[in-house]
This record gives structure tokens, C-alpha cells and sequence, in this order.
RNA sequence: GGCGCAUUCGUCUAGGGGCCUAGGACGCCGCCCUCUCACGGCGGUAGCACGGGUUCGAAUCCCGUAUGCGCUACCA
């Protein structure tokens, strides 16, 4: 039997991390079993839709990388599957339950069902609420349905007994009947819930492996019932654990970056979030680390998932995103920072000399993101940073240091990165002071930070007419005082 | 409250009875390299939640407690 594996997220919103790691899982799993991932929407609830969620979301996926099979369903394009176009199925479905009596139609109007929840809260059947309406006589429903009742369907659970699922990563877990109730298969406006649309697609699909959130594992006996109770097989399960914030709540917007989009946004290169959400909750020795995504589909196993929860580590991330980074060929390195910088709207996108930053700059950055600030002065005229500035004129030295570079710098026959050490260095002797002191005030001023790529390559980069005006600019500042 | 899941350094994890005086990585600290920031190299800090069992022997198995999280919707 060859495995088939779905994506199932709900368009509520943007794609955040703990969905990418479900959704990557699903694809390593399929992909290492050479079998079929697909993606399905789950858009029974209208109210709670997003627009453009659906859209966002394969737009993210695709960022990654994480192709889908089989999307045929949208108008004869491409897309997901949608669940909000197989209305008739679900129909289908609730129409058989119904005639064999695994399930029946409730009256109660919400007034009610909360009051059963006053009352269930005192005893020890916190389900009885959900079974009011279980074994309604031909009569009360008459009743019912002549003063114009909506009716919801749920599931005639049974009462007694109990569901096994065997999960594979959390083992067997054992779920008692009385305490599941019968929950709503169809609204009373004619919508499936999710607790219906979610197996039924699972089986109609052919789904073999469930692999989702820990938050779905008390609702897993559920559809395992309805399932069964339609003459389908369950599929294998595999509930991953949440992933969580530095303080253990679910990951969310406050803590920090938490969508796909925000990490595109920030710099970070798909192939690190990649690797690293994979070893958030899975490895492979206990050593290996970065990992490419041909090398995770080799190595990944469900049975290697560990079902703890996990704290999202972002040092970590930006860690692993400088290994990735720093790997880059420098072509590809340029192409990909320009790519961020389009994507950002960056006016730096337009300059055809980035490749000739990228060996100034690849060991430095953690993520794209912090280029401008690094080394955006060297291709952008911009105003000096006030706390360096600062720095450069409180500095006595800075006078005679700016003198003697602008001199020596003026002596060059060649104005490239050698000769331009040279010469710094001339200036270092000259004033017998170290290169850390004396490059300082050069730094500021040509750079306008403390903090930025190469001094040598930083000069040599912006050539003699750029660098003696920023030198005069500078050593104009320092007079000034 | 009920049900369920989880619990190894601050964080991600290795470990599935003796190989563990618990290994790797990020972070942190120190040293080296060094024109700033980084990178890189070397070294260090730090952990089996607690209590009972089982066993010759437990991080590993069982039970309980605690804590965290999830579910408890006509959300998914």
C-alpha cells in the first residue's frame, strides 16, 4: 500500500510555524515513502475564513519548497483541494448515518444546550449535554419540526466501551465512550463541522497516515468512530506536539516572527527554516544537524519524532541561517540577497554591483535582513549614524589620522584593497598608534558606523571620488569642534 | 472540574536496563585570531521534575505526585 499523506490546514489566517513543521512532516514522510502528499483546504467554517489565506498559504509553501501532488480541483487550474466545494459528499454521508440511525437530528436551541452544561457541570457525565436529543419519539420531533426548528446532526457515539488509537508517535492511547458525546456532524445551516468533513475527506482520499498537531488527539476517537461506523478503515496516526513560545505557551505573533511570511520578510533563506523546523521534534543521529532537504527526505521517520513539546529557539535559527548563508556560492549568494531586497522594496535591489559586497559581507550576516544597516552606507549615500559620529568628533586623534589617511590615500597609484592596506598601515606606523585606534575615526567616516564590512574593501569598493569626500566630510566635522 | 498528552543542560536534542563519572548543538562565559562587527579555533558552565517500586543494576520499566500544555464549540 503505497502512503498517502495530506496537508490539511484551515484558512484562517497566515501560514505560521507550527503548520510548516506539520506540513513539511507530511512531505518528508511521503516524499521518503515515494508515496503522494496533498494539500486540502478545510474551509467548512465561512465566518472564520480569511481572505486571501488560501492564496498566502500556498504561497509560503511554495517558498519553501514543499510542492504538493494531485491539485487539480479549482475550476480545471490548479490548487487544493477544497472542502467547501464537496458540500454533496458530506450530504451524502449525513444521509446514510441518518437512515441507519448512527446519527440523529437535535432541536435543542443554544439556550438549552447551555443550560444542560449548567446542570452536567454538578455530575459526572460531562457528555449528557450533547445527548438530549439522542432518542427524541416521532412525536417530539413532529413537535419540533412544526414550530420551525433548525435541527443540527450529531453522531450517535456509543455509550458505552471504548476507542483504541495507536498512535505512532505517542503509542497507545485509550478513550472511554461515555466521556466523548455526541458531537455535531452538520450544522443547522446544512454545513459540516470539521469532525465530519475532516475523516470523510480522509477516507474518500485515501489517506493512510494523519500526521497533525497534538491538539487534534482528543478529537482522533471521534472520527475513527464515524469512520468505522461508514464501513472505512481508519488511517495511521501521528500526532506531533505544539511547538511553544520562550515562555512554554503555543508560538505565537507576540513572541516574536511567527509566520512564513515574517522569516521571508526578515531574510532567513527557506532552506534554514527548513532544516531547522525539521529538528524541532525529530532527529536524526543526536548530532547531525544542517541537513539538506534530499538528505531529510532520506532520513526522516516518524518513529524518530519526539513527542514532547517544543520551545521555538530563534538564536538558533539565525544560527543555522549564518551556516546556510555562508555556504552560498557568491553568485547564488547575490542573487538570493537581491531577492530580499526586491521582495523588501529596498532601493539597494537596483544596484548592479551587490555580488561585488557579497565576500565583504557573507561572513557577517546572520540573516538578509541586517544588510542594510551593514553595508547599506557603502552603496546608498545616507546620513552617518549620530552615536558614531559622536565617537568620531570626541576623538582627539581623529584630526591627524583623517590628515594622514587622506594623504597617504591621495599617493595611491592603485586604489585597490592591497594598496589600500598598505597604505592604512603607513598611516598606523606614522602615527605609531594600533590599527584599532586609527581605523576608527576612518571607519566613521567613511561608513558613518563603528560597525561595518572591511575597512581595505569598504574603501576600495566606493573608489577615490566617494571616499575623499566622505574623508573631507568627516575631517570637516572634526574641525568644526 | 473532567479527559488526554508531555516531563534529560536556559533552549533543541542523543539515550530505549549495565557502553552514561549522561553525548552533540544553540546560547552563555573565558582564551586565541582580529581594522569594527562577525566568522573561525580552543576550553568551560549547565541537565535525567519529585517520591515510591521492579531489578544484581534504572535517565531508560511500573505506580503515584507535581508542573506544563491540549481538548472539553453548530472552531479547526
Amino acid at each position: 500500500m503505497s502512503v498517502r499523506v495530506r496537508f490539511a490546514p484551515s484558512p484562517t489566517g497566515f501560514l505560521h510555524v507550527g503548520g510548516v513543521r506539520t506540513a513539511l512532516y507530511n512531505w518528508l514522510f511521503a516524499r521518503h515513502h515515494g508515496g503522494t502528499a496533498v494539500l486540502r483546504i478545510e474551509d467548512t467554517d465561512a465566518e472564520r475564513e480569511e481572505a486571501g489565506a488560501i492564496e498566502q498559504i500556498q504561497r509560503s509553501l511554495d517558498w519553501l519548497g514543499l510542492s504538493f501532488d494531485e491539485s487539480p480541483s479549482l475550476g480545471g487550474g490548479y490548487g487544493p483541494y477544497l472542502q467547501s466545494r464537496r458540500g454533496q459528499h458530506y450530504q451524502a454521508a449525513v444521509d446514510q448515518l441518518l437512515t441507519e440511525g448512527l446519527a440523529y437530528r437535535c432541536f435543542q436551541t443554544p439556550e438549552e444546550l447551555e443550560a444542560a452544561r449548567a446542570d452536567a457541570r454538578q455530575t459526572d457525565d460531562p457528555a449528557s449535554p450533547t445527548r438530549q436529543h439522542r432518542d427524541l419519539t416521532s412525536d417530539e420531533i413532529r413537535h419540533y419540526e412544526a414550530a420551525g426548528r433548525a435541527a443540527v446532526i450529531r453522531f450517535r457515539t456509543p455509550l458505552e466501551g471504548e476507542t483504541v488509537v495507536d498512535d505512532l508517535v505517542r503509542g497507545r492511547v485509550v478513550f472511554e465512550h461515555r466521556l466523548l458525546g455526541d458531537h455535531v456532524l452538520m450544522r443547522g445551516g446544512g454545513a459540516p463541522t470539521y469532525q465530519l468533513a475532516n475523516p470523510l475527506d480522509d477516507m474518500a482520499m485515501g489517506i493512510t497516515h494523519v500526521i497533525r498537531g497534538e491538539d487534534l488527539l482528543s478529537s482522533t476517537p471521534r472520527q475513527k468512530l464515524l469512520i468505522e461506523a461508514l464501513g472505512g478503515t481508519f488511517p495511521i496516526t501521528a500526532h506531533l506536539s505544539m511547538i511553544l513560545g520562550t515562555d512554554k505557551k503555543r508560538l505565537s505573533k507576540r513572541h516574536g516572527a511567527a509566520s512564513v511570511e515574517e522569516f521571508r520578510a526578515d531574510g532567513y533563506l527557506p532552506e534554514a527554516l527548513v532544516n531547522f523546523l525539521a529538528l524541532l521534534g525529530w532527529s536524526w543521529d543526536g548530532e547531525t544537524e544542517i541537513m539538506s532537504m534530499a538528505e531529510l527526505v532520506e532520513r526522516f521517520s516518524l518513529e524518530r519524532v519526539n513527542p514532547a513539546p517544543a520551545v521555538f529557539d530563534y538564536q538558533k535559527l539565525a544560527w543555522m541561517n549564518g551556516q546556510y548563508l555562508r555556504n552560498l556560492a557568491v553568485g547564488d549568494y547575490a542573487a538570493a540577497l537581491q531577492r530580499h531586497l526586491e521582495d523588501a522594496g529596498s532601493p539597494l535591489a537596483t544596484s548592479p554591483r551587490l555580488e561585488e559586497l557579497v565576500p565583504m559581507v557573507q561572513e557577517k550576516l546572520g540573516a538578509f535582513g541586517e544588510f542594510d544597516a551593514l553595508a547599506g552606507s557603502l552603496v546608498d549615500e545616507r546620513a552617518p549614524d549620530d552615536a558614531s559620529w559622536q565617537k568620531l568628533q570626541n576623538d582627539e586623534q581623529a584630526g591627524p589620522i583623517l590628515d594622514a589617511t587622506i594623504a597617504a590615500l591621495r599617493a595611491l597609484q592603485q586604489f585597490d584593497a592591497e594598496s589600500i592596506e598598505r597604505a592604512l598601515r603607513g598611516v598606523c606606523e606614522q602615527l605609531e598608534l594600533k590599527p584599532r585606534q586609527a581605523f576608527l575615526p576612518i571607519r566613521i567616516a567613511i561608513a558613518g558606523s563603528t560597525v561595518a564590512p572591511g575597512l581595505y574593501e569598504s574603501i576600495a569598493f566606493l573608489g577615490p571620488d566617494l571616499v575623499f569626500t566622505r574623508l573631507d566630510r568627516a575631517r570637516a566635522a572634526v574641525r568644526a569642534l
